[in-house]
DNA sequence: TCGATATTCAACCAAGTGGTTGACGTTTCC
DNA sequence: GGAAACGTCAACCACTTGGTTGAATATCGA
């Protein structure tokens, strides 16, 4: 139990990971879209992800020969959670949440 | 503000450190005596305090040969929110923690 | 003043992290 | 079949992290 907690705050502590989570929660994206946007390589970005699908905060799927990248229901309830923590008071409020993330893209 | 978001998480990341403010919450104390429980080193205890110092989660004052270390009161909040969250601690009793806050703040 | 207590600092070490590049296995489509 | 697209793997590198030990600093108490 600690060492899932572990896993998700050390997944939640680097700011790539983060926006992703944040592109994750406008739609489900396959490998290659999500690492468009950022200058790594994808290789970096797989490994990214490979993180985040350890801490259980997104899952992913093959189909054909992509894989698609989805946010796990239950690590974005989490993710409310720190939310809440960090600034606004307010009862988690998915829009809010969602606005709070998009601040991070730079 | 990433930046701090990196340092609150990263700072949460570490089991050594969510226990140091477990400890924290319930009262504040000595770089000694939150030593004491554990089994690594003094410094290596010194260096978490800092790490936690750094990420605003919790504030030292030096009195006499003493260094006081007490939760920041925003992260006490934070605090209860994500152990109750993840359930790894027993659950934090709310009413008890808005004294304990209150009177924080005189 | 002297010794004990409280805490940090400095140097070091092993392991982990985020990044790269290039090769590799699949799947799709003409 | 063969080229292109999708994604991972392996090896490597620079840097960070959590730990150690021993010396240093500062304050207290007798």
């Amino acid at each position: 139990m600690t060492a899932q907690l572990d896993q998700v705050f050390s997944a939640l502590a680097d700011p790539t990971r983060r926006a992703i989570l944040a592109m994750l929660l406008e739609d489900d994206m396959a490998v290659t879209d999500v690492a468009e946007p950022f200058k790594v390589s994808l290789a970096a970005i797989s490994k990214h992800l490979g993180v985040l699908s350890a801490a259980k905060l997104i899952s992913q799927e093959k189909r054909g020969r992509v894989k698609w990248c989805k946010l796990d229901p239950d690590a974005l309830r989490s993710a409310s959670v720190w939310m809440q923590a960090f600034g606004q008071m307010e009862p988690v409020d998915l829009d809010a949440f969602e606005a709070f993330l998009s601040q991070e893209l730079d």
